[in-house]
RNA sequence: GCGGACGUGGCGGAACUGGUAGACGCAAGGGACUUAAAAUCCCUCGGGCUUCGCCCGUGCGGGUUCGAUUCCCGCCGUCCGCACCA
């Protein structure tokens, strides 16, 4: 019988109004059910939601429908981090105020996600720029102010000559502006940090307790942390060599065992010993100068050249006071790191072998592999940097590095310079104090002022909040807020005083440190209500991009401790469950004249192996470039309209969340789209077709006889799926939904004609598959449940148990393999014990053959899994 | 440069804690239905061979094991992060 197809179009919004008329999603504070938070990590108002948006709304949609189903009480909220440079960029390009650009931004992209079907909270919806956040936000840094948790320090920031304005590491391309083309200068600016080292000993251990945490991430949060446990080694200046007024150098090492490897020292450009070498010695000057225009970043500063340069100063060795040895200005020693100077021990470590070799510096070798000669171990081609036994190092040879560092230390610990020790052991973290000031003016404004002679005075709370003025331009390069007429102007609330406010604004990490704090609140004139706050946090599950997995989690987990200890919440860890999603990538098109062009652009010939594309407007060839991350720049996009004007949401969103595991990237396919609306118009049609004979029969599961091979593929599918989702395996347990389909495809077809059983059968197996198929694609769910005379709405009803008799079998088919290569199956009872199994494995006519009369060595039965003769 | 991951048919991928490699989907080929098309349904689909079965095969080279996509060692390739992009 036909039915007609199923039309999205009209469908989708209907239950969308539907859900919303029965304000379903919601979410009341004091809702007595067990909580669950799902939250998807906010999104930048960029423009346009992307497909890439998409599917990671969709993956926290899947979880917030189905633990709804579970009966719990589910916040899924979604708001907007709003604030950042893209707003400014616009505001440059095309005269539009950031404010209008962003909020216009946010409209569309709401509309956007409306049309998804996601179940969200927009009740709590806000966005970071709202003066309503900011406010508290302002609220939060003076607490963290009073508490001691922020501090102003110098730092560098990338300077641009020209345009005269701080570079975000972004623009600084090959060291150079990205709009003004000029060379990149470091430049020193008094600024605001977060003292998270405060925390540094915590953040790290805690580590430890985040079970539900990627493994990857919880070990890239180590790593950035880098406790590293270690000597401060004071060196002596040799007196003939050193700048009037310095007698010692201070060096952080990881290594104290290496010392009698050490053939150098190097100190960082901005070192204060390499400033005051330079004065005497302009061709140092020049050097460091040099140095300054590399740009700020970690990344360009180590892919760059290993440079040095002769400060023509000596140190003493610690251990022999005849043993002078070179300090060098290196441009890979990081001043922010340990003390900003090293001594290098070539033979121990690559970059400081490159640099002896470059430098034409001895390299002795101090470690060597265990059974090695030390008559003979030669350090050539590479250095040694494992552990080992010491050689060439006096009173440390035959000690292994580990005694070596011990001996090292405990010695230089009682010897004295200027009266006090050579060297104290040290904890060091490669983890630095969190720099949140901006030059800048779409930010949130840090609430401080500047007297003369009070100093620096917070802005009183009842005075908050100091507002972004309106009136602003963005004629010239710059921080609109310094040059603005009026705003900076303020009496001091100390002296009364004329007095400047602080014009920096802050990081938009910032931003996203507590935005999951204040979902729970959102409209609480406190930065969040302790009681509901507490009651929430931690997020159950948190999903997003792995390009967060360091800085954004560390923040917050950063701000979560702060707030804390400022007494707005009581717990350190805000996130529970930490999922990563992958991205959506595409093709990426490209004409002959290098212009980028869309999919929709594209007319693509031939298939698999010799595909070509052609711009349909000219009709040329263009190139067929790599997957990669959808992006404005490449054009490679593809909305979400596309596909919900043509196949719907709920197409989209079974296409994004199919084929590809939810932590890895997804190509986006045209031919994988129509695909997925294939199974939607499948699934429609098995239920549609089978609703006559099915709509008044009570639904009641079959254990045997014919009806079971409705009644176990649908349990079985129902275990799967729950277990799938709560794993976040949301490609199996489409898989298993496919699966499902299959088997119910041939039970189903003669429906019309079965007995009451099999139909009563086939009713809980259709109520099950639409179950199964809501959290994915909620719309045809309530489509297809009116269909069978389904009262109210799937979205608001319980997850079906299944039976556990029915997921299991009472045959089992267990492979058989001879000398571990599989060669046939044994069907047995699934109780049969392992002795049982070995009889009617050994009875088999293959086996029989393959052993050819003899007895076999050894029979491995894995019980329930399979039999392993050994011939 | 440092840190982290990933690599399986033509393609996306599945394979639980070391236990049947290729579930499920896409593409492709063949067939049915149709005046025709679309839609739908059925069959084939890693490679090779002497094809009732055997051999090879999970980036490459070794190793451990009764058994390795999975564990270990060494390479190669791709991607992500590196503190002012969000």
């Amino acid at each position: 019988m036909a039915t007609e197809r199923y039309n999205p179009r009209t469908s989708e919004p209907r239950w969308q109004k539907a859900w919303e008329e029965a304000r379903l999603f919601e979410t009341k504070n004091d809702d007595g059910r067990p909580t669950y938070y799902v939250l998807e990590m906010f999104p930048y108002p960029s423009g346009r939601i992307h497909i890439g948006h998409t599917r990671n709304y969709t993956m926290g949609d899947v979880v917030a429908r189905y633990k709804r189903a579970k009966g719990y009480n589910v916040l899924h909220p979604m708001g907007w981090d709003a604030f950042g440079m893209p707003a400014e960029n616009a505001a440059i390009q095309n005269k539009i105020h950031p404010k209008e650009w962003t909020y216009d931004n946010i409209a569309t992209m709401r509309s956007q996600l409306k049309m998804m079907g996601l179940s969200l909270d927009w009740a709590r919806e806000f966005a970071t720029c709202d003066v309503d956040y900011y406010h508290r936000q302002q609220m939060l840094f003076i607490d963290f102010y009073k508490k001691g948790l922020v501090r102003r320090k110098t730092s560098k920031v990338n300077w641009d000559p020209v345009e005269q304005t701080v570079l975000a590491n972004e623009q600084v391309i090959d060291g150079r502006g990205w709009r003004s083309g000029a060379l990149v200068e470091q430049r020193e600016l008094a600024q605001w940090f977060f003292k998270i080292t405060d925390y540094a000993e915590d953040l790290l251990s805690a580590i430890d307790g985040l079970d539900d945490w990627p493994e990857k991430v919880r070990l890239m949060q180590r790593n950035w942390i880098g406790r590293s446990e270690g000597l401060s080694i004071r060196w002596a200046l040799a007196e003939d060599t050193a700048p009037a007024g310095v007698g010692e150098l201070e060096v952080y090492t990881t290594r104290p065992d290496t010392i009698f490897g050490a053939s150098f020292l190097a100190v960082a450009p901005d070192h204060p010993l390499a400033r005051k070498a330079a004065e005497g010695n302009p061709a140092l000057a020049t050097f460091i100068e040099e140095c300054r225009h590399m740009g700020t970043s970690v990344a360009a500063l180590e892919t760059a050249e290993k440079k040095g340069f002769d400060t023509g100063i000596r140190v003493k060795h610690p251990f022999d006071a005849e043993w002078t040895l070179p300090v060098y200005v290196a441009n890979f020693v990081l001043m922010e790191y340990g003390t900003g100077a090293i001594f290098g021990c070539p033979s121990g470590d690559q970059r400081d072998f490159d640099f002896a070799n470059k430098y034409g510096l001895p390299v002795i070798p101090v470690v060597m592999p265990e059974g090695a000669d030390a008559a003979t171990f030669e350090i050539t081609a590479e250095p040694y940097v494992d552990d080992g036994v010491m050689l060439n190092s006096r009173f440390l040879d035959g000690m292994s590095n580990k005694e070596a560092f011990e001996e090292v230390a405990s010695r230089l610990e009682k010897e004295t310079l200027d009266g006090k020790p050579v060297a104290k052991r040290k904890v060091n973290f490669r983890l630095r104090d969190w720099g949140v000031s901006r030059q800048r003016y779409w930010g949130c404004p840090i609430p401080m002022i500047h007297c003369d002679t009070c100093g620096v005075v917070p802005v009183p709370k009842e005075e908050l909040p100091v507002k972004l003025p309106d009136d602003v331009d963005f004629d010239r390069p710059g921080n609109p807020l310094d040059r603005h007429p009026t705003w900076r102007h303020v009496k001091c609330p100390q002296c009364g005083a004329d007095a400047r406010r602080e014009t920096d604004t802050m990081d938009t990490f910032v931003d996203s440190s507590w935005y999951f704090a204040r979902f729970t609140s959102p409209h609480a004139d406190s930065p969040v209500e302790k009681d509901v706050v507490n009651r929430w946090l931690p997020v159950d599950q948190y999903i997003g991009g792995i390009e967060h997995a360091i800085l954004h989690l560390l923040y917050s987990r950063f701000f979560t401790r702060a707030m804390r200890d400022t007494g707005h919440l009581d717990l350190a860890e805000p996130f529970k469950g930490l999922f990563t999603q992958g991205m959506v990538v595409h093709e990426t098109y490209r004409a002959e004249d290098g212009r980028w062009l869309t999919p929709a652009e594209v007319r693509i010939e031939g298939s698999a192996g010799e595909r070509r594309a052609f711009e349909i407007a000219t009709g040329k060839e263009v190139a067929i470039g790599p997957l990669e991350k959808m992006s404005k720049s490449k054009k490679n996009t593809v909305s979400p309209e596309d596909i919900t004007e043509s196949f719907g949401a709920d197409t989209a969103r079974w296409f994004m969340l199919s084929d590809s595991p939810p932590e890895r990237d997804v190509e986006w396919t045209d031919d994988g789209a129509a695909g997925a609306h294939r199974f939607v118009q499948r699934a429609w049609r098995l239920i549609t077709e089978a609703a006559p004979a099915i709509g008044d029969i009570t639904p009641k599961a079959a254990r045997d006889g014919d009806a079971a091979a409705i009644s176990k593929p649908a349990h079985k599918a129902l275990k799967a799926v729950g277990e799938d989702i709560e794993r976040l395996a949301f490609n199996r347990a489409i898989a298993r939904i496919h699966e499902l389909v299959n088997d119910l495809q041939g039970p189903f077809a003669g429906l019309d004609k079965a007995d009451e059983e099999t139909r009563a059968a086939a009713r809980e197996a259709t109520e099950i598959l639409i179950h199964l198929i809501a959290p994915f694609m909620p719309h045809l769910a309530e489509e297809c449940w009116a269909a069978i005379g389904g009262k109210d709405l799937v979205a608001a009803s319980r997850w079906p148990d299944f039976d556990p008799e029915l997921v299991l079998d009472n045959l089992i088919v267990l492979p058989v393999q001879i000398n571990g290569k599989k060669r046939g199956d044994l069907t047995i009872a699934r109780e049969a014990d392992q002795a049982a199994v070995e009889k009617a494995v050994l009875e088999l006519d293959f086996v029989q053959k393959a052993l050819n009369g003899a007895p076999p060595r050894k029979v491995i039965v894995v019980s329930q899994r399979i039999v392993n003769v050994v011939a």
